[in-house]
DNA sequence: ACATATAAATGTTGTCGACATATAGATGTG
DNA sequence: CACATCTATATGTCGACAACATTTATATGT
């Protein structure tokens, strides 16, 4: 069981870009540590960045002159700064819900609480 | 936007069946009284009604000597109770990760909070 | 008589997450 | 050197679930 947030990567990625730009792969360190008990889905990040670009949430080019494997670096745009906002507001929504639903059920889980 | 919770409609369903047994059509109200904003799908919570049938969580019968259109009720059983009790913990569980989120990313919206 | 409320159900479609696989350069190790 | 492993990006497929639409049927209000 698990009361999964849909979509909720999408506001950890935001976060984390929000802190400066970055590649895919270092992203889903930063997730990571917002979810430590699943493990993120490479594939599914990266669809998601290319999504999101397609939105025009974030903007991202080859980073050039750097050792390694290529990386496409991601950073926010405009418009993704202002969806963070929105998912924030989202959230507190939410939140509010599941707490109120708890205080009138959170008591079913008998010598848990 | 919104950020949905998965099939937070099934933790409303047990809330209201916990309190007793009723049909599809009164499950709905409950639900619109926890989730206002949206309008309940009714298609969807029979189909989910069905299916949680078939797990085991629920079972039902047609009502008898009602007036009216014929019904369906539903009522819980141990299993659904103890899905019930599940779905409590997971939604703190879940809580508990916006809450830290919110409390490291929550100022983003300026003037509002 | 006609519209509306009550009641239950199916069909169809799109989005998203889970899982698998492909590609490719960099680095470590026997 | 050969091979494994890590870093890094990307696509293919599948199933679950929500959104939206439509169907059937009885009861009630005007």
């Amino acid at each position: 069981m698990a009361a999964r947030l849909e979509r909720f990567n999408e506001p950890l990625v935001l976060a984390a870009l929000s802190a400066g730009p970055t590649h895919g792969y270092d992203l889903a360190e930063s997730l990571r540590a917002w979810v430590p008990e699943e493990q993120i889905d490479l594939g599914n990040l990266y669809r998601m960045l290319r999504s999101m670009e397609d939105d025009g949430i974030v903007r991202s080019e080859w980073s050039e002159n750097e050792p390694g494997r290529a990386k496409r670096t991601y950073e926010l745009t405009d418009v993704g700064e202002r969806l963070f906002d929105a998912w924030i507001t989202a959230l507190r929504s939410t939140n509010n819900t599941i707490t109120e639903f708890l205080q009138e059920h959170g008591d079913e889980t008998k010598g848990i609480a």
